[in-house]
DNA sequence: GAAGGGATACTCGGATACGCTATGTCCGAGTCGGACAGG
DNA sequence: CCTGTCCGACTCGGACATAGCGTATCCGAGTATCCCTTC
């Protein structure tokens, strides 16, 4: 278990219902943060646990999820690690909630309900139920909003947050790591 | 287990992913149905089941978390049973999809990972992060969206399906159950 | 016909079970870069 | 100086463990309606 997290990042044992993961912050900050620092070099996945102090193995694995979306890129072997693999203002929120959150068909996925049992309509099947179309409306506005807006827009978002985070990385990769 | 569905109404062993429950979906198509049924007595849980060939006593359990948000009313006693609380015109599908699922707090949960670890920005927290008010700004859309429509709405979209319902919940009732 | 009592048909709430997912850890295999030794 | 070898750092992918949730079932307790008996 990692070090001072016995039940998850918030300390206490939380009740996910109908949640997203907390991969995805882990991985929007993560895109954020390899955008500021932005130095050609990749970041290991080591530093990049402890820049968050998140768990090194299970970020690693969800990274592997952005770089399969083609998200990431991933170099192997000594001085390897983790960079964008497209500008920032090109990588939208949505592709990475999809990303981590692993195809994410359809918040509501409609099981046609209304054909089963005695209430069936078999005549009006053509039409689409009602009840999906809602949800699929809903959700398209979500998605909408989602994809709106880029990793460069989080990034612009706090300006010298960048910069901060340049010094302190450097000044972390300078005394241990 | 119910008979003829071994692993969830699907039929296959589904692979929920961020995804609202199945129960949304039935506690939707009895809200619309309890409104096209209308006719001041009460339906039974076995009926409403057979109804959608739904598995009674969970959707028993469902259908009291409606109760409990004031969407449905339960009458005890023989020929008691479930009717809406509200007219349908009143009952929004926001609040049904929330009852269901049990509060519903936030579908994105920041749990503030930019103030862990070395990359801690403490000086900046009275502003929110950037990360959470775009996946809150999204989440907004989505429930907007779904608050703008009610039960009525639905029971309109498929006019002569409320017809119909009535001519067979009234065979079905002479028949057997 | 009215009152009382039991059967019936429902609901409520708790206890239990199971499969799957998200989270988390560990390990072997592959790959890159640098150090180091031998010519 | 050049080349070959080795080692360390790093990634990849799979296996495994754990807790919590959605789904599902069952049971005891309460309550309203109906019918049947009794007066």
């Amino acid at each position: 278990m990692h070090p001072g997290r016995m039940r998850t990042l918030t300390g206490m044992c939380i009740v996910p219902v109908m949640r997203m993961g907390e991969s995805v912050e882990w991985g929007l900050h993560c895109c954020v943060t390899l955008g500021w620092l932005d130095d050609e070099t990749p970041v290991s996945i080591r530093r990049l646990a402890l820049w968050f102090d998140l768990p090194q193995e299970y970020l690693k694995k969800r990274l592997q999820a952005l770089a399969r979306a083609g998200i990431l890129t991933s170099s192997p072997g000594a001085r390897g690690g983790w960079a964008l693999a497209r500008p920032p203002g090109r990588i939208t929120v949505m592709e990475v909630v999809a990303a981590l959150e692993d195809g994410l068909d359809a918040l509501f996925c409609c099981t046609e309900v209304r054909q089963r049992g005695m209430g069936g309509a078999p005549s009006e099947f053509a039409k689409p139920c009602g009840i999906s179309s809602v949800m699929r409306r809903a959700e398209t506005a979500w998605r909408r909003e989602l994809a709106a807006h880029t990793i460069a827009d989080l990034m612009a978002g706090s300006p010298h947050s960048a910069e901060r985070t340049r010094r302190n990385y450097q000044r972390m990769s300078s005394t241990n790591a």
